[in-house]
DNA sequence: CAGCGAAGTAGACGCTGACTACATTGCACT
DNA sequence: AGTGCAATGTAGTCAGCGTCTACTTCGCTG
């Protein structure tokens, strides 16, 4: 990722005074969370390593939280891509909602800074995921898998929502754990290691949710 | 919950100036983010509920950060013993370890206060519950629990810290979306509400933790 | 009842998010 | 080509925050 300086991607000209203050601003929110810590996260160091006044952001973004309300979008926009992307490797439709789910895991492991503003306890208007559109539309994209596992017989019956409702608890859950250090504990601290836990895990739920027997 | 004013329970004499006061903040605490949301926890805020100036917190916690621990200490102490409540008023290892996933969530949606701060992204320590001691240990009972349900035959083999990840992701995950309102647009808000899908996610996990057929 | 130490007060410092007024710069339009 | 305007960035200000230190008040112990 990157384009420091001035800008050099499309043209040398820069655009405006800074070049893309827009995204510059995104990128240095990421990197100050990935290094200080999210409580380091402050507008003012963000616009310093931006290399810009303290004020200058406001051009871009109403408050602080529309800064993180853009990043999460980003993020959003960025885990849809890699779960379409690592489904479309899969053959068949159990297979595919596994990949869907370690997806999840793997981009939470591999972009922590984005996922925890994704699912900070900021935000007064929580951002969408459950009612969204196009490329940021994941749960859509997890409910519309089971459906296809269904018709394949693979999952049970049952409201799709529901059940991706259990999928998304699960990874969500791991996620959180891993992205926390909170398994740390217990051994479990890089990429490798999160995906195959994170496959073991879906495995075990996709057999859960296999047609019923007992109940 | 409450005593407010000056302290009646052990004796009628106010202990010290305040009486309580570090109790009072903590309580403080808890009120405050239930109101206006963790964001706008400030220890100045805090210690304007308990009464004081905003330099007295200073004598019963070193920091924002320490009083943040005390919270959540307490938060994992009353939530192992709603775990063990729940769990004790089933009789099969299988329902038991239903009912400790169960207590996990309902433990969120009743304190999400105490969640938020017990999960939350602070703590440059994280505060156990992995590594952790008597009355706060909620992982070794859920290990205890999913050892019982190998032990009569309910739950596969293997690793007992392994599965109890598993289900720690499950429940956590179904917890924090909950916490979060990242449910309320799918109609998931009320307490109940909450307590059946905590059970129908538990019940389909330990159906895939059963015995083996395919793996 | 004296005094010592714990508990709370008052004030200060540098930092933050947010607002304002002002300067600069690129682009559109004549 | 030149002018003017709106977008962009700067500089200064304000209240509120976490934290520190010096001071005051109170309760307990000797």
């Amino acid at each position: 990722m990157a384009t420091r300086g001035p800008r050099k991607k499309t043209a040398e000209k820069p655009r405006y005074h800074h070049g893309d203050l827009r995204q510059a601003l995104l990128e240095a929110s990421l990197a100050l969370i990935s290094e200080e810590g999210f409580g380091a996260l402050s507008l003012r160091e963000v616009a310093r390593r931006a290399g810009v006044t303290h004020a200058a952001p406001y051009r871009h973004f109403a408050d602080k939280e529309a800064l993180l309300a853009a990043v999460a979008e980003q993020g959003f926009r960025t885990m849809t891509a890699r779960m379409k992307e690592r489904m479309a490797r899969e053959a068949s439709p159990d297979r595919r909602l596994g990949a869907c789910g370690v997806a999840y895991v793997l981009f939470a492991m591999e972009h922590p800074a984005h996922f925890r503003v994704m699912f900070g306890p900021h935000f007064t208007q929580p951002p969408h995921l459950g009612a969204s559109e196009g490329d940021t539309d994941a749960f859509g994209l997890l409910v519309a898998s089971i459906t296809e596992c269904q018709r394949s017989g693979v999952v049970r019956e049952g409201e799709p929502q529901v059940l991706a409702l259990t999928c998304w608890s699960l990874v969500h859950g791991l996620a959180s754990l891993l992205v926390d250090g909170k398994l740390a504990g217990s051994g479990i601290s890089t990429v490798p290691q999160a995906e195959a836990l994170a496959e073991a895990q879906t495995r075990l739920l996709v057999r859960g949710l296999g047609r019923a027997s007992g109940d």
